[in-house]
DNA sequence: TAAATATTTGCATACGCTTGCATTTATCTC
DNA sequence: GAGATAAATGCAAGCGTATGCAAATATTTA
């Protein structure tokens, strides 16, 4: 229809309109900039009438700042970590950090992507969902990039990390599960190499093992409801069941509760069920899943207070949080007769 | 610990090292650029041992162009919307763009947060469960910012739209319910004023008209699980019930059933339920929901197409798509005796 | 082999903003 | 009201890359 031609106004316009030097268009934008009152005043009537916004490219150019926090995910669509992206996004935001969103498949995706996002000058970088090749973090320290993990942990890579603690975690729902006198313990697990993975199947058998109990029987999942379904009929539909079962995430212990029910089993009368997340569908009626709450507000807050401060400080200290889940007792797990948790 | 010097290495440094030009070194970078094979394998060592990446906001301010895209979002938790989110930026990196999320929680946090988006020069828009003020709109298409809503539309606001036939697809339902026999048919609707509610209410209450039935009830939702599970209750716990249920979206239709079975219905026997959507967890063994499919790879894909298209090709003629949906029939509803749909 | 053409190269400037520094203007002090 | 101090302003040099243009080099043609 209409071809407008590039018609972006600059500071340099604006500084002719409102009769003062380009300078002090700039500093009238600038917070605490050396301007009176009344050539900001001129400055920004000028620029409302010629509709003038800051160019923060060029800003951030010149002052070699972007504001850009680049954030890695995988499983978007996974209802754990869409939440977790809309925390980070919002309390980004009300830092004034804008969030550039890496979506990832897998961590050779991540090992393309990263570059990517690091040619975008970001400030730092969350990791969800995915773990950086130490090719990618020297890469990263190299630019003075800070990363911080989120929910995921390696002894070898020198990054910051923060997280649940999902051993404990899980040590609180193994310790439920024997006070409630259960005998034969199983566990659907997720994505073998995740290390969120492995803490939460070492706290459990851990705390099983303090009181002289083994795994009954384990299968392997992936985190998804589908993987929980599938997992629970193999460990089910065989003769001797067990009586417990612990899935590493809240989607699972929802897929082996439906599976179960399939197989004509109450939850909890045949079959405690318990999970990890507490994502909102455990609260929903038919689930009413016994679980661990991992605290997102303060999961994110110490996640975005260390990268903001790792930038900020450009301090290089390498720092690591784990923060404690909550036990959240709904009705998928059979109770301890005397409740003393 | 070490602190490191600013140690961003520069296209100069890298040229120094090859010994080219400045100018060299961007043309190494520049697909199709007036480079010998020579100098620009020099050059790619040169930047390998340095450790070079171009930083792209400085080309990024030289070319007029971020590949930045703007998304706008609310409710990332939504799982609905979660998937769309993870489509979209899949598909814009494909392309070669990248995303900035944009959370907001209201249109009025849409006003402050679109400007800050279009400081950052993103070169195009995509508007998703948030509305733009008319101010917006027009400041957008002053900046030539080509904006796409996603499933929103409407007909003041002089804006691209893509959508499913939300309209269309409430039709199929209620067609399909009409076929079975239901007699009372009750709607729960979304958040009252946006337009993806209006248009299915529209399309269901229209379809019933054509074979003379009319709304039998109706209660508010917000298209959250609890609006879902509260207002079903309103509306059974009231003599003279519905038996057939037409929820705004799927999560809704979720909560509608397990408070009709907390009543100690049936579904579908006593009451035929519906929703909307598809997300992942309709075609869970709890609730195998019959619901419209939007087809979000196409609907994405048509999104980005438009939206690419505006960018590239500086059209400024407004395009609107609609795609339909596909009936997806699972066990929350009574089907008709004969199968002819 | 010289001339004509095509390909590479480097120079210099532009992109839009920030900021140190010197200069001008306003404010204060006695 | 002069001198001293503080605040405001403008100038100009960046920030790191892209690119038009002219010069230099390579390739082709006769």
């Amino acid at each position: 229809m209409k071809k407008k031609s590039s018609n972006s106004v600059s500071s340099i316009d604006v500084a002719r309109l409102a009769g003062v030097s380009q300078a002090a268009v700039s500093r009238a934008y600038t917070p605490g900039a050396s301007v009176s009152d009344k050539t900001r005043r001129k400055v920004l009537a000028a620029a409302e009438q010629l509709g003038y916004q800051p160019n923060i490219i060029a800003r951030s150019l010149s002052r070699r700042s972007t504001r850009l926090i680049g954030i890695v995910m995988a499983k978007i669509g996974d209802p754990f970590y869409a939440k977790i992206l809309a925390t980070f996004s919002r309390k980004l935001q009300d830092k004034g950090y804008w969030s550039l969103l890496l979506n990832v498949n897998d961590d050779l995706a991540l090992d393309h992507a990263l570059p990517q996002a690091l040619q975008y000058q970001v400030e730092g970088i969350v990791l969800t969902s995915a773990t950086l090749s130490t090719t990618m973090v020297s890469h990263c320290k190299n630019l003075n990039v800070p990363v911080v993990m989120f929910n995921r942990f390696s002894w070898e890579l020198d990054v910051n990390a923060v997280g649940c603690d999902h051993a404990g975690g899980a040590r609180m729902l193994a310790d439920l599960l024997i006070k409630a006198g259960h005998e034969r313990f199983a566990y659907i697990s997720g994505e073998e190499d995740s290390s969120t993975n492995q803490e939460r199947e070492k706290g459990f058998t851990e705390r099983l093992a303090d009181d002289g109990h083994a795994l009954f029987a384990r299968e392997s999942g992936d985190y998804s409801y589908e993987s929980g379904f599938t997992a629970a009929d193999r460990l089910l539909s065989t003769n001797g069941q067990p009586d417990a079962l612990f899935c590493a995430n809240d989607l699972m212990a929802m897929g082996a509760i439906d599976q179960a029910r399939e197989l004509g089993l109450q939850v909890p009368g045949d079959l405690s069920v318990v999970g990890f997340d507490d994502v909102a569908m455990a609260a929903w009626e038919q689930y009413s899943l016994t679980t661990i709450q991992q605290p997102m507000e303060r999961l994110v807050s110490a996640t975005v207070d260390v990268l903001i401060n790792a930038i900020e400080s450009r301090e290089m200290e390498r720092v690591i949080k784990v923060i404690p889940g909550r036990l959240v007792i709904r009705d998928s797990a059979r109770l301890p007769e005397k409740i003393n948790i």
